[in-house]
DNA sequence: CAAGATTGATCTGTCAATCTTC
DNA sequence: GAAGATTGACAGATCAATCTTG
């Protein structure tokens, strides 16, 4: 019952305000601008994404939830609207009836090749531009480390 | 109209991908606990954390949208819920009117005051207690060079 | 009956339109 | 008329309940 709380000391509120703060802002930055230039959210750019480095351009949809970090409820939803836009299909394994496959098409495929220099650009200029190489290493570790810490997947790669 | 895209090299997206992976999984986290437990979303509970560090416990609804990274549209509806609440009131600026103020009640504060113990030791044992001091000092410090680049406002103290 | 997936109800966010005060 | 704020309609996310297959 007692469990003193740590609270956080000025130069902690410091980081962690910052980074919260830019975090956020940073996703609604993207997220407006995918909208914008190719009607996509975030979520669907990155599902389309995921698919498109599968060789068959095809993936279960529970291993989709995980690398897209949506709940498979989420999914499910945004898998029915990319299918009516014809972005994706679906299509129950063969080999085990209980998994669904999505499948990209070619036409949600090219939707994928309009969009993403411009959302790479983006990337690079609004974040990896700042940073040099070294230190682009050093934030890719800090995050590695907090997902081994939370017990997270790593890879994309299987 | 050529613009060649400049494409991540591999390292730059391993970074790039865990960077989004953990910030989203992060968030997650903490709205699931903080709405669990305290029945508040991220951004409730940051709108009445700022309040609480007013010594009036007062703030323009236009400087609080601006400080939970939230619209004004936006933060207009979650005012209107909290006030349902009863945890915070409206009460539009005596000295000029166009001004509307939001004011943390006393049932406010106490919801914050038990909510927050919680919350800050979710923050520590999920992100903070994995880095050394020098650590988060250079989290903050990335993060601050980004809010300076994109043009952000950085402080919270005015 | 457990894992994978879907569905429907509800709540929250966004966008455009509107209202109010200076 | 422009800044600050609110509103309503719609799109999207969450949660619990349900369906299906092994």
């Amino acid at each position: 019952m007692p469990h003193k709380t740590r609270w956080l000391s000025t130069k902690e509120v410091r980081s962690w305000r910052a980074a919260t703060r830019v975090t956020r802002y940073l996703f609604q930055a993207m997220e407006s601008q995918l909208q914008r230039e190719a009607g996509l959210s975030f979520v669907e750019y990155h599902t389309l994404a995921m698919l498109s480095e599968q060789p068959d351009h095809t993936m279960r949809m529970s291993r989709l939830a995980d690398l897209t970090n949506a709940s498979l409820s989420r999914l499910s939803h945004l898998v029915t609207r990319l299918e009516r836009r014809r972005f994706v299909r679906r299509a129950s394994d063969p080999a085990n009836g209980r998994f669904t496959n999505a499948i990209l098409t070619d036409e949600g495929y090219e939707k994928l090749v309009a969009a993403a220099p411009a959302h790479v650009t983006q990337v690079r200029e609004l974040i990896l531009d700042e940073f040099t190489a070294e230190e682009i290493q050093q934030i890719g570790e800090f995050a590695e480390r907090l997902l081994n810490r939370i017990g997270a997947p790593l890879s994309t790669t299987e």
